[in-house]
DNA sequence: ATCCAGGTATGCA
DNA sequence: TGCATACCTGGA
């Protein structure tokens, strides 16, 4: 058929402001979209966004004064206004937020907050995030954006034109292993056909944990099949607004020997140093240094 | 070509 | 508990 024809068709909204304000640079925009917390966000110039989160499709771009923009298409539009700005956490002041961090007495922190000034922890949907992570063990962001695309385009709910969400976990439930398997999941099709069953059988299984004390929702998501600690954190961070988080991936290991001397230190104790050094909001520091480790050399 | 990647589950001291 | 190993797949 006619990608192209349908695509063209699509009426796009004016630009809007995200209301409360947003701002960022395009060196933090990017990290934010595109810099391992979500997987579904492209952009052909590194000036205009287009991504999806649930069942919304969404531009975003800065104005001149590096504030947050959005666009979506007309079909899609009504009450997105409030979806993109509890997306972006927009109600937030991240400066505040990084002002709680030790930076005063970290220069590795005070440099970081400095160059990655606007770097945002999303407000993702939780089963989603469930869903994307679950795919992210040894595998590097463009892969899991792979198969997050794959996934879309096979099992996904259409949207408008070509556009697809992410599947629902009860198409995952009902798709069998080997069509799971044919979106390049590999060794983690029966993760999510586990945890599919899980969920499907026990509603409500994610939504408690949105409310339970951060070691019971470590707890509960660990107990999912393919999700380990760092997944588990990763989601409660993206997925769930704990900002208390700390996931350690080989990353962020490599930046804490690099940056902080804690060479050979296992993940568990990476963290429990993360935490105790950077407070409530080390999740937010944690994101930070990724981005410094991650384009550390113009490679990556 | 061989290796490795935002890990996890499993089996063995 | 602690460490080694296998595991799909794709890009360098």
């Amino acid at each position: 058929m006619n990608t192209r024809e349908t695509d063209a068709s699509l009426a796009w909204t004016r630009w809007k402001l995200v209301k409360p304000t947003v701002r960022f640079s395009y060196r933090s925009l990017r990290e934010t979209l595109d810099g391992g917390q979500s997987f579904r966000w492209n952009s052909a110039d590194c000036r205009t966004w287009e991504g999806i989160w649930s069942r919304n499709l969404v531009r975003v771009r800065l104005d001149q004064q590096g504030r947050l923009q959005w666009s979506s298409p007309e079909a899609l539009a009504v009450g997105m206004d409030e979806r993109v700005a509890d997306y972006f956490v927009a109600d937030m002041d991240p400066e505040k937020i990084a002002d709680t961090l030790p930076w005063r007495s970290d220069d590795v922190l005070r440099k970081a907050l400095e160059q990655w000034k606007g770097l945002r922890i999303l407000r993702q949907p939780l089963d989603e995030t469930l869903m994307t992570f679950l795919c992210s063990s040894n595998k590097r962001i463009i892969h899991i954006k792979q198969i997050c695309e794959a996934l879309a385009r096979n099992l996904g709910e259409p949207l408008v034109g070509p556009h697809r969400s992410l599947p629902k976990w009860s198409t995952i439930r009902n798709s069998g292993e080997a069509s799971i398997r044919a979106c390049k999941t590999g060794y983690r099709a029966p993760y999510l056909m586990g945890t599919s069953e899980r969920l499907v059988s026990d509603r409500g299984y994610l939504d408690d944990l949105k409310s339970a004390p951060y070691p019971s929702a470590l707890r509960a998501l660990t107990a999912l099949p393919g999700v380990g600690t760092k997944v588990a954190e990763c989601v409660l961070l993206f997925g769930a607004a704990r900002m208390e988080s700390f996931p350690v991936d080989t990353w962020i290991a490599k930046a804490m020997a690099r940056l902080y001397g804690l060479h050979d230190w296992k993940p568990q104790q990476i963290a429990a140093f993360g935490r105790a050094h950077f407070g409530p909001y080390a999740g937010l520091a944690q994101q930070y240094l990724f981005a410094m480790e991650r384009n550390r050399k113009s490679s990556n």
